[in-house]
DNA sequence: CGTCACCTTGACAAAGGTCAATCTAGGTGG
DNA sequence: CCACCTAGATTGACCTTTGTCAAGGTGACG
């Protein structure tokens, strides 16, 4: 099920991938890029629906997503599953362990999927050798953080109908970096991954899509999505009447 | 107001500050740590309420609290303020901002507040000099994105009564690690600050701590918290009857 | 002793969750 | 090629949780 496959002379290496503007090379200069290609040795292909990694495996490697996508979930005590992101292709998995040595969450392929073996080992060694590449880790991990203070703003600060608006600009601005149309995708995952990665329910999730179709700022139709109103989503996250108790501090 | 002071050889350094276990010199050896010395060489007196710094300020040092605490917050486009944390003696802040040397949230402090100033270029330089501090430095930002996902973990999955079990229970185990009660200690923060680090309302908060207090759980007045029932807290969190579609799951 | 910031509590409203009954499309076996 | 099956999506009715608004209460401080 799960293939490794060795890279070899005729393989797209780092300083040739087209996700170079994304992935690890993104920032190095070309003579840095090039060192790159003795990062990555090897892919792996998963199938969808399969569990690469859990939380508490060893951690032995970083992982680029070179096609399809996978879903990463956090366990609590309760044993209540909670999806803390959605990788698409050029994004690194693996940075939240990357100290401790021991994954901290689950990642499932959504569909299939072939990810870049980043050895932690080479990693170590190569960003000695290469300055500019640990500080790209660096970034990377600090991007991670932003990444998820945006995600505690988004769950503590949003509504529902704001938090699914802002879900479906932030995947179409990826899928515009990635060359894909903005405007026009296919969402990879199901109303209830939506839903428990915006701390709703499945139910609310297709409530909500039925009605941003109806207001006229999407059409829907089963996973295809369709943005018809950019200005309007974004309004909708901005302005509707905002949460809590900010109306009245904001008139005070 | 804000007072810098250089430190004199009579100053506590790291090596010998009673908060080695916590903050930086954790987990280095003592020959290793020694030179942690020439890491701060100031530290900065804070009044409560002052604005430390503010998201977009340049980021010229890392602080570690060296006495009282600081909330830090997040503007999101619409101007919601959510605040993404609070942090004690011991813990270090300005770490999300590490590479781009651009901070992205506010620091407030809560209390009067002392923090030694760990500026990026010291660092930056004894990092190659001491290896174990840029592992050390590393893992601490390893850390804050674990925290940061268990704080989504816990907007996105718990409901109100949890997250506050789960906040009170949390403050409790940073006092015990500080050496001071975790049974009994005082809230640094309003309700209002608590509510919108939990995504409630100030309301919700207070109606909740009375409730807490009816069923026995803790004792309340005012700021002065006591826990009387610590697993009492953690049933709270861990069983009650799971949020969303969890059960139906369960059961099937 | 008055003021102010903060907290508590009640009554009510709204958002969103729960349960249940279809609907739909894609996949499978006859 | 069609009929059936199944996973996922939709929609409605209803209910719970939590937010909103408003009216006091409490304690610290000048």
């Amino acid at each position: 099920m799960i293939k490794h496959q060795l890279l070899n002379k005729d393989s797209v290496y780092c300083n040739t991938c087209v996700l170079g503007h994304i992935c690890v090379p993104q920032g190095l200069n070309a003579q840095d890029a090039a060192r790159l290609n003795e990062l990555v040795k090897e892919r792996i292909r998963i199938p969808k629906g399969t569990l690469f990694f859990k939380a508490g495996d060893r951690l032995t490697a970083l992982y680029g997503i070179r096609s399809g996508s996978m879903k990463l979930q956090l366990e609590n005590e309760s044993g209540h599953m909670q999806i803390t992101g959605f990788v698409f292709a050029g994004e690194i998995i693996g940075l939240d362990a990357l100290t401790e040595n021991v994954h901290v969450s689950n990642a499932i392929a959504m569909e299939d999927t072939e990810v870049c073996v980043i050895r932690t080992s080479d990693l170590t060694y190569l960003s000695k050798e290469i300055p500019a590449l640990a500080h790209r880790v660096t970034r990377l991990m600090s991007q991670e953080i932003s990444r998820s203070h945006s995600m505690v703003l988004s769950l503590g600060a949003m509504r529902s109908e704001q938090r699914l608006a802002a879900f479906l600009i932030n995947l179409s601005q990826r899928f515009t970096c990635l060359g894909y149309s903005g405007s026009e995708y296919v969402l990879r995952m199901s109303r209830e991954e939506i839903g428990n990665y915006l701390g709703l329910t499945l139910e609310t999730v297709s409530r909500l899509l039925s009605r941003f179709a109806k207001e006229g700022l999407i059409r829907i139709h089963q996973r295809e999505v369709r943005i018809l109103d950019f200005n309007g989503l974004q309004t909708l996250i901005q302005n509707e009447n905002m949460h809590r108790t900010d109306l009245r501090r904001a008139l005070a």
